[in-house]
DNA sequence: TAAGATTATGTGAACGCTAACATAGTATTG
DNA sequence: CAATACTATGTTAGCGTTCACATAATCTTA
């Protein structure tokens, strides 16, 4: 807390052990050309000074910040915490450092405000996680001279991107409803601004149309609320529904919440599926069946792909995490079916 | 994604404009001492050129970085991801960005390795949102010349700090069960390791002996399966249980969940209080009665602790952000009172 | 209108580091 | 053991800013 003591710089560090500063530089990174004993030497003057290496002036020399941007809309919401903790780890582990800026995705003002931020520090590279369309344009216009990684965006040809597989995770779960007998399944959709909506959309459609199923697809967002309110409205009897695939755990436990007030057993009168397996999903009245998407390994993923082209590395352009399918209590076979 | 296009600098910008280039960084800063004509010029310079200034090279020659250090253990929780949001915001806000490094608080060497990296970066101040007490102080033994705010952290005499007020959060908390009637009340405490544990017992025990009424803790955790566990094995008739107040919303879904099974009605046999307010907690069954702390008040708070004292402000050394309780069905008067 | 005060702009150095080259020291070879 | 290669270290310049100061332009005022 006490004000500005100078710290040490690298030549106080080389006084201390007694040669250049160049070959401190040396030590910091690492250099094969150096005796065991001067870089013992070096270490022990930089441990005794609590020397910290000035990441601005490097930067400045080498025209690197070994920064990596992560532009994030919506942090809110459970996913994106946890990718971005491993992107986090993964930057760290090739000597970067990840710095984020969140913005509201609905304000390109606010967009501009975050990318120019970044630009600010020097990132070396950016990671886009904005599931909106709106959002990517404005990157792309201002972001021209590093790589960028956009995660969960429709497949940009010429960009490198990292989704989740949206659209095999939706059929995975409607076919798994298919597969113990229903026949009248509905969808309750997530927001088509978002780009997560779509596929799943298609996902249920493409389980049900090989089906030789009719679907039918209900507009939602990604609230609880919205979820509760669709379920209070829900007419089940007059066209026979017998289970719902809902775009996201959210819409389910809403859905849940408005048959449990209605006296709409679950599963007995309807089955639902989720997606996302947020932590409570298990624990939610009933256990909710959902798809886990695994969203550490899509940071890692993502970010993977920003270090391996800094590293030169030739790198996939386009990758894809496929969810699993963890089946809990709110399915089961339609009442029918048992009869 | 094309490379290395050699970014404007400060002298290209002076050249178009036909200024000087400490004209340009006039104008960067906004001195006041300028002709409106000119800035003018240099501002269409700037804009012609993409320009946007070097922060490296800045921070270099300020040896100020305008950069805020988080170090955050334990990201995966609900509350910090919120609360770095509303951080990141107040810095953005004052011109200033928030940097994070999320680490592991179990393992010093994870904790020794976040602070390092930020050290590196040149950060102007630190944030250290660590719920456990090893880590504290290690960031004291490293960080020395710069400003530290900790978050939920015991109140350090010489330290900025701000915390979330769990004592009369949790005191709220049973007074709610205390007034409805209840007698027998049960606290399942977090784990004592982490500083937001031992205030919500001690502030459940204050209102429990201030209405002469026997406390009795059982210890846990902050998961959601300790909260089921808990909820299998208790035996509420034997003592004549009729509440629980459970020290987060996860202990107490993880109950509510147990009890379900067991067909212990919610709040007919036991009520039920939480503390977070997560966000589903009104859509479980029943809707959790729970303490809502503002983390988003609690991320400006403290982040205006730093850049107040950056400001050279005088600045408390110590906040507080007291929770609101947020009354819903799983709690009633016990089924004895109504008798 | 000359002198000083004020406003507006320019000049050179420095921040801490790395890159590129220069030099000294050591091992290898004919 | 001189000549050559290689290893280990040193020297100088420059990255893009801001700071401190110097100078030029304009405004006051007696």
């Amino acid at each position: 807390m006490n004000e500005s003591v100078k710290l040490p710089n690298i030549y106080d560090v080389a006084r201390l052990a007694g040669v250049s500063h160049q070959t401190v530089s040396r030590v910091i990174n690492d250099s094969p050309m150096l005796k065991a004993e001067t870089r013992e030497r070096v270490l022990t003057a930089m441990a005794d000074l609590g020397y910290v290496p000035n990441a601005a002036a490097r930067a400045l020399v080498t025209a690197k910040s070994k920064i990596i941007g992560i532009l994030i809309t919506d942090i809110v919401y459970h996913g994106p915490a946890g990718m971005m903790h491993s992107m986090e780890v993964e930057a760290l582990n090739s000597g970067y450092m990840a710095i984020s800026a969140s913005v509201d995705p609905q304000s390109l003002e606010s967009i501009n405000r975050g990318v120019q931020h970044l630009r600010q520090m020097g990132i070396d590279g950016l990671v886009v996680i904005t599931p909106q369309s709106d959002s990517v344009s404005v990157v792309e216009k201002l972001v021209t001279n590093i790589p960028v990684v956009y995660i969960d965006s429709p497949n940009q040809p010429k960009s490198l991107s990292a989704s989740l597989d949206n659209f095999s995770g939706a059929k995975k779960g409607t076919q798994h409803l298919i597969d113990l007998g229903h026949k009248n399944i509905v969808h309750v959709a997530g927001p088509t601004t978002w780009f997560d909506a779509e596929p799943r959309i298609r996902g249920y459609e493409s389980a049900m149309q090989e089906a030789g199923l009719v679907p039918r697809v209900i507009a939602g967002d990604w609230n609880i609320e919205t979820g509760y309110q669709i379920g209070k409205a829900l007419d089940l009897d007059t066209e026979g529904i017998t289970a719902i695939f809902a775009a996201n755990d959210n819409l389910a436990l809403g859905l849940m919440h408005a048959f449990r007030e209605r006296g709409v057993a679950i599963p007995g009168r309807v089955s639902i599926v989720g997606f996302d397996d947020v932590p409570e999903a298990p624990y939610f009245a009933p256990p909710l069946t959902t798809l886990k998407p695994d969203l550490a390994e899509l940071g890692r993923v993502s970010m993977g792909l920003i270090l391996g082209y800094l590293k030169g590395e030739s790198v996939e352009h386009f990758n894809v995490v496929e969810p699993e399918l963890m089946v809990r209590a709110s399915t089961a076979p339609p009442l029918t079916s048992i009869t």
